[in-house]
DNA sequence: GCCTAACCGAGACGGTACGTCAGGTCTTACA
DNA sequence: TGTAAGACCTGACGTACCGTCTCGGTTAGGC
């Protein structure tokens, strides 16, 4: 899964051009911004690209599998440098994920893409390569780091590990996604610095009781 | 905000058909299981409702405030009986709550509305009214139970109480539906069991220490 | 075959535009006159007209059918004057019928929609009734008429007048349109004189020697 | 005029191949027949030769000169044995073209170049060179061998001549055309006496009388 | 018991975007 | 230089929905 080796394997002909790809993705962020989702279109996107439509259609299938790419380099630049403790740690990632989804081109495509991904398995699969699972590794270093300085304790069952994982990855990243697009309010310092306490509360309680 | 009274005060000519409206929202959520948000039209829902476009269009002024209004009235289902802990009330309504996600005309409608009413705001309005707000109560009353259980202390400060039970909202629907919707993994008893477990022992940890 | 009576017979919803028809037929002779047969595009003749592509589309299956009634009204202009002898008459008939041919939109639409009548049933049908027949009418009463003058006699055997009605017709007409479109030569006075004189130099023997 | 002098006269580096010239030219006509003129394309023609589509684009700048090129070679079939009498000429040439113009390829082709041909000099050019004279000539033997046998006057005056050969050229090609394709009606062996017997008592009475 | 305003169905209308297809060109690697 | 392969741009295709409009006809009040 999640594979990386591009289906590509034909050796003759004319080779796709690279430049092309890199300027479809730049026109669909910047469709993104100014027009959303849903007024973007794909003939919109291949004038900007200066390009034509076919070329899109050769490399996606369809509008929400180009978002999804264009969208998920953006991912990337979430970080997370150690900042002495668990709880700053995430105050800083909740933070810099907080910033992305203020970013018009994630804000409006984000929900779009998992909407349509209920109805259509490979955009799940792709989501899931191209952006869920660039999330979760930022969960599974700063359990690792919070455990190295001892804030929590080492678990050696890989299931309760895994599971726990998860579910500080959905609680953090579903509570600011809810916060910014559903019920519309700002994710400042002060709505951060309560989720963090919140959570370093719990994984202390949770840790210290069974 | 969120005025209930209809924007019709024409009390001349034939008044509109409320088995329409009914016919009409019916049709919707039919059309939304059967097609999903993207593939539903117009055109389709008046066919199933027995209806003319035109008898749509002077109801709603496009397809996302319909399909808010047909999924709304899925969330009154939502109840918060008094199990006799907080735990258990939140156990309880977690799970009522992913229900009602699994089904697959909010499955599909609900990300697919909040990703348009990035750039609506009427439409953002319209949600929060028909379907927030009817979720938000819930958290009030079971903090308001835990309070008199003396399960939470009583915090007199308004601002406080709000901004927490604002949080404890988007944590709990946020993390519900990042789970169901983008990590696409079940959202069963073990799952809950463990969210519970953290936001009781996150909220006992931040009373104590504030 | 050949009925007038349109297969329209909703007597509900609003009723087709009169006038768009008239704008299209007139746009398409136009666009014709330009571009020609290969670069009329639909889209250009809506463009033209003031119309919906959607509206031609409703009207009429494909380019060749409608090119086929935007031509056939010219073909009502040809008329059969009594000029007193029977190679009068076929002498300005034919100038008439090549005059015709030279225009822009008759000459370059004409062959084309017969080349795709080859494969299209429909087609060639459509063309029979709105062109086709329209021209045979004039052998027939020029036919009728030198019979009245005495030039010819009478036949009895219908089936014997039909089938010279018949060659006379793909004799002159066919002699017209490979003059003017396959050897591209003019069919000017002379031309006219002798094909005339063979003509009824032929239907003349053809009576004395059956 | 009619050069058949190629343009091609470099004569460094890889010399075409003559055997993908026969199979285009094969693979045009197969797919004529399959796919009628207008939905013959190029990329398919290339795949039925086994050719690559810029291979057909070196010899030949667009559609419709390669059609002509493919059918054209089915002309050289016709011929004009000596059957003894004028008439029995006429006839066998008739029945012949009408033969050709009945097989599919040609049905569909001619008219369709030729109707392309009205606004394309150069391919009217290409179809007078490579069809229209090929068939002129049999006119030029059949008058000849008709004044040998004495059935018909042998005029001196060249201008006279060669208006008359034209003349009965685009009476039989195009009665013969006009009857197949635009009436849509069998060329049978009645059709073909009448016309013969018409063209024969029209020579003789134009002949008698001048 | 009629008037009349607003409703209703049907379906045509001008648009916009879709995803596909063909035409004709260009760019590879190879012969 | 010719060739097969295949990507490229251009532009038209025919379809699907959008949201609006125009019909003929219906249906409740209010008079």
């Amino acid at each position: 899964m999640c594979s990386r080796t591009s289906p590509r394997t034909s050796r003759t002909g004319r080779p796709r051009s690279t430049e092309a790809d890199a300027a479809i993705l730049e026109a669909t962020r910047a469709a993104l911004v100014e027009l959303g989702w849903s007024k973007l279109t794909m003939g919109d996107v291949a004038t900007r690209a200066g390009v034509a439509k076919t070329t899109l259609y050769r490399r996606w299938a369809n509008k929400s599998e180009l978002v999804v790419d264009a969208v998920a380099v953006l991912f990337d630049e979430l970080e997370l440098p150690d900042l002495g403790s668990l709880r700053a740690d995430i105050e800083h990632v909740v933070l810099q994920f907080a910033a992305l989804l203020e970013r018009p081109e994630t804000k409006t495509a984000l929900m779009a893409v998992v909407a349509e991904s209920t109805r259509d398995e490979p955009l799940r699969e792709r989501i899931r390569c191209s952006i869920v699972d660039r999330q979760k590794r930022l969960v599974l270093d700063g359990r690792r780091r919070a455990q190295l300085r001892g804030e929590l304790p080492v678990d050696r069952d890989p299931v309760t590990v895994e599971a726990t994982d998860g579910l500080i990855f959905d609680v953090i990243a579903g509570a600011v996604v809810h916060r910014a697009l559903v019920s519309a309010e700002p994710v400042d310092a002060d709505w951060v610095g309560r989720l963090s306490a919140l959570l370093v509360g719990g994984l202390g309680a949770v840790a210290a009781a069974p």
